[in-house]
DNA sequence: TTTATAATTGTAGTAATTACATTTTTCGAT
DNA sequence: ATCGAAAAATGTAATTACTACAATTATAAA
């Protein structure tokens, strides 16, 4: 498991205006080295061990506190399992139907080009574009 | 409430292998008549009226045996909250995030340009793409 | 009409999430 | 240092969407 300097972390919670608590600057550690979109079930279970104390409330608020400042964002893919993501570059998500796995998907030269969706009226804004696509990754081809 | 002939209701259903029970037929009715990507909750609620006898149950496997046999598709927008919707053309959906409406974003000609996204590796294969847009509609702009 | 099959129903169960009251921690002011 | 207020974390209980399952009802072929 990658580690990252704790430093950083809590330097980027205060940016956002979070104190760093242990469990915070835990559950955020986790987000960025662990790039698989886990759920606040997941990231309990993985945490506990090292954060004893830790209940699964406290996932769940550090959660929504990190969404609402920005700093990491939810991933919708399948219905009853709320995803997060500390990845806050422009990309889509691919979810295999067989195994399951979610795979990042980065736009070549990092930025994504949604000129050719449906374009929203004029009066309208948007705040945020989620792109999924589904289908069978390289190893689940029959 | 615009009405459907319920003859092209049950031949639509028949033409996907599903054998037109009344409970179907309403569910599909209501479907394609009000697209406003309802729950199974609401369903049953607009439904009950007409259907006495309906219960949940029915609903949600009826849901489901519909989007097995691609008479409709899920819609995930938000977690905790499973919608269907009766257009299968290719679309994006738009969520307001004050009204909570969701409305139908159709692209221009028919199609849906996906050639800017992200591309994913030759060896996968897409069976779905879902694209949804979020931010405030006409009537919620401050 | 009988009988097998398919569809529907209601109840009870599960899993993810939230509400809330209590306890613990943090941190500035004395 | 220590007091006290505010913030954060915790555990339990409640809620909600959905599913499993056993029992009943409807359908349709023989």
């Amino acid at each position: 498991m990658k580690e990252l300097k704790e430093d950083e972390l809590i330097c980027e919670l205060r940016a956002c205006g979070i104190s760093p608590s242990p469990q915070r600057v835990g559950i955020y550690g986790f987000l960025k080295t662990h790039p698989i979109h886990p759920t606040a079930d997941l990231i309990m279970k993985e945490l506990k061990p090292h954060l004893p104390t830790l209940s699964l409330t406290t996932v769940y608020n550090t959660l929504k506190l990190f969404v609402s400042k920005k700093l990491v964002s939810e991933v919708i893919i399948e219905d009853g399992e709320l995803r997060f993501d500390a990845d806050m570059k422009d990309h889509a998500h691919f979810k295999c139907l067989k195994c399951q796995q979610v795979f990042d998907l980065f736009p070549e030269g990092g930025k994504m080009d949604t000129s050719g969706l449906p374009q929203v009226p004029s009066n309208f804004t948007v705040e945020s574009v989620h792109i999924c696509l589904k289908g069978h990754c390289g190893s689940c081809q029959e």
